[in-house]
DNA sequence: GTGAAAGCGCTAACAC
DNA sequence: GTGTTAGCGCTTTCAC
């Protein structure tokens, strides 16, 4: 019932305390007589380590943060499963947090993170605002930012360059004749908003007929589409979800999403090859790769990825 | 730069650190006057508690485990990110770890979280064998069962009448006049499938024309159909995603879903919304409540959830 | 090769 | 109302 300590292993193998906390990590200077006993007691009493006492001692915890803006949206869900098995590997623990978009909340979650004793946080920053950032960093918490880019910060990134993924939109609607096009996007004062509508802006040429701000959700982006008297020729949208709201309102509308109308999304989730939507890939597991690694490590480094346009029926 | 303590704020307060420690905890026996001098330097501090430290004193770490087979399927998402809002409300942290739906994984998962020091385990099994949950709970870890019911097991549960759930699906499907079906199943050593099975047996009337048990993913289930020679005049599958690959292969294809052929899933999670599809669905947002609630609780019970048929347009 | 002592930050129990 | 002491389970340091 109660769990087993070093002490109780100690004295069932007929060693001091000590001896044991060394058979338990491993470490040199342990005759292999006394080795076989102290093993033997763990097994026997199912001995594990306490996590919090080492902890409590070593001052890390093993334990690293996850700040999304909403786990129910499968790109971050294929995000942390990817830490997840990156953590599972090399023995640390993740704790998962979520903003629902809102910069209130993320640094409720810095601080609910902070108080759990992390040793690291990954967040995907709202982006208008990064001093709680630093000011985590500053107290001995590695940060890592996924996906935003902010030059001045003093901590590691795995940025997105935005810019360059929308422009990758912009030039290949431009080629495929398109005139009128509209643009659901998110919160403006969001990085991810502005830099995708810029990127869009340069890769098309010209300013788009309609621009968006709404809501990150498919309903918002269905419920605008079914309400528009007149269809543009194209849709660029925030993420992947919108536009499958974009795509069920044209359907019920009796549109042809890729033939009477193309919709482009954002992200590549993995519904985006099930509906066969044309979208923009980042290579998602070499980030978080990368994001982990400079989560372990003391290094600030800023890295960019940038993504790919990815064809499919939609556009 | 270094975490401050109790001895901190009570160096700087002029107080002992047990005094402090009754301020950070709201507990009676500070005059008003001392505890305004503590929150002041608490405040220019910027202490907070040390929650590893407290949870070695105390024994309980305010941290609840949740077992999943697969975060990237957004069943699983919603209902993790059900818990941490529930868990974020009660000042709880949560740990998720994922078993890709093997049974060694699980296991594995259930030692990882024992390892991390969890109060309680959330899991939603595999379901062929319970035995280690059985011994995880006799190591004073609170065990709640997700789903799975075994009624010799000594846990709480919240679990799924999948047998009912199934049933109406073949139910409706007779009702329908549908005559010639396949189900997409998973791993039949499993409950979930096994009970599935049998319910739509029941609600049907008759043994289905084919039984596949495929991987649990999209890609499976769209492949099977590709393959197929003769469609079916109907589908029931195993959850929401395989029937997302069936109702994609039935497109490329030239079969129109709800039409030509009817496809079932299981799940309701929010794509299924999207894509129209007649699926079954429990509350689970009831049902994380009360999987919380139980988690928190010394008491073992265990509390049915009867899912309903939604109907749309693919069947 | 092994062990004893100190202490990580905190709280329960008890003294004043 | 406030402070002192002991100890949660572990590792670091140092002694033998």
């Amino acid at each position: 019932m109660k769990r087993p300590t070093l002490k109780d292993v100690a004295q069932k193998a007929g060693t001091s305390l000590m001896t044991v906390s060394r058979v338990v990590n491993n470490r040199p200077g342990v005759s292999d007589e006394t080795k076989a006993k102290i093993m033997k007691a763990i097994e026997e009493l199912g001995y594990r380590p306490h996590s919090d006492a080492r902890s409590l001692r070593v001052g890390k915890t093993g334990r690293i943060g996850v700040v999304v803006s909403d786990i129910r949206n499968p790109f971050y869900a294929e995000m942390v499963g990817d830490i997840e098995d990156l953590a599972e590997k090399t023995g640390m623990t993740v704790i998962v947090t979520d903003t629902e978009r809102k910069l209130q909340q993320e640094q409720r979650a810095l601080e609910t993170l902070y108080n759990s004793g992390v040793d690291s946080i990954i967040i995907a920053p709202e982006g208008y605002s990064v001093e709680h950032l630093e000011s985590y960093k500053k107290k001995g918490i590695n940060i890592v930012s996924f996906g935003v880019h902010c030059p001045e910060g003093n901590f590691s990134e795995v940025w997105i360059d935005e810019i360059e993924g929308a422009r990758k939109v912009g030039k290949y609607l431009l080629k495929r004749g398109v005139k009128r096009v509209v643009l659901i996007m998110g919160n403006p004062r969001k990085f991810t908003t502005s830099g995708r509508t810029e990127g869009f802006i340069q890769g098309f040429g010209k300013v788009p007929d309609y621009i968006l701000h709404l809501p990150v959700n498919w309903q918002s982006s269905y419920n605008a589409v079914i309400e528009m008297k007149k269809l543009p020729e194209a849709f660029f949208c925030y993420n992947d979800l919108m536009a499958l709201g974009v795509i069920k309102a044209l359907r019920e509308k009796g549109a042809v999403p890729g033939k009477d109308v193309a919709v482009v999304g954002y992200d590549d989730v993995f519904f985006a090859e099930i509906s066969a939507l044309t979208t923009v890939r980042i290579d998602k597991s070499k980030m978080v790769n990368t994001a982990f690694t400079l989560a372990l490590s003391d290094n600030v480094e800023k890295i960019k990825f940038v993504p790919k346009l990815i064809l499919r029926k939609s556009a």
